[in-house]
DNA sequence: GTAGTTATTGTAAAAACTTGCAATAAGGAA
DNA sequence: TTCCTTATTGCAAGTTTTTACAATAACTAC
């Protein structure tokens, strides 16, 4: 329960607080490493803190992202997931089976860099899904 | 009205059918230009052709989409928007205001041959949408 | 510890989006 | 033109996501 307790001092700082809530949606997000969508991580988290609301889960999974702490992805179907932030990654999902590898962050650099400098825009590098056909489909 | 029928043969090409309901799609979406949300296009495309209803909308503007005749782009709120499929290129939205610029396709086409070489995927190329802080927002 | 401030939650309802299925109508063939 | 096939639509209901606001409880200061 108190595994999660880690991020405390993070949200004290900012002027936030930690909760029950809070405590039991990251450790689904930590426990379970990939893409949750809303309904999944509610069903989870129900479970650890009984009484647990919908509404609080997307607030709660909007306010992680917000804080850097979770990541939003967006799954073949268009719909929103997240999963907890941790080795700087993209992913690529495969537009036909859905299967989806991790781009590595460094892969992406060199072109935010030249983003920034051919924007003026600054901080750029959030999460990005790129779609293609995997190598098992290109066979199909 | 009939300013989108030069889309009719490419549907039949495929085994689809042009219907009024389309063509009032396309009609809003081309001649709107920028990014609509599926609400914004029901509103406008309603006026072409009452009785239009809600699902077909969004059935239209997915189907769109799958065709490459739309292009879906992620707004900042996190909900999906379309416009009209033209110049390729990809978005740069501030992360503060929701100022917007557009980015060349051509800036991306280097790294999609790095992830397609280092991944195996084929045809990567989907619309991307980066989120990064803009010139004016950086002085407030 | 107790009291005060206010961030956070739950509730209830609305808005946004999706789905199944029967009715319609687009396009091909006679 | 008329008939036939089936892609597409509208309807109705369901699911998912958001919002407003009053009640709660986390943290601070005393």
């Amino acid at each position: 329960m108190s595994c999660s307790s880690e991020y405390v001092p993070q949200l004290r700082a900012l002027g936030y607080r930690m909760t029950p809530q809070r405590m039991a949606i990251l450790h689904v997000l930590r426990h379970e490493g990939t893409h949750l969508s809303p309904a999944e991580v509610y069903k989870k988290a129900l479970l650890e803190l009984p009484g647990l609301t919908e509404p609080t889960v997307y607030r709660t999974l909007e306010f992680l992202a917000d804080l850097g702490l979770a990541r939003p992805a967006y799954a073949t179907n268009g719909r929103l997931t997240y999963e907890i932030a941790g080795n700087d990654h993209h992913h690529l999902v495969c537009k036909h089976c859905g299967d989806e590898i991790e781009v590595e962050h460094t892969l992406l650099e060199s072109l935010y860099r030249l983003l920034e400098t051919t924007s003026g825009y600054r901080s750029i590098g959030s999460h990005v899904t790129f779609f293609g056909i995997c190598p098992k489909c290109q066979k199909n």
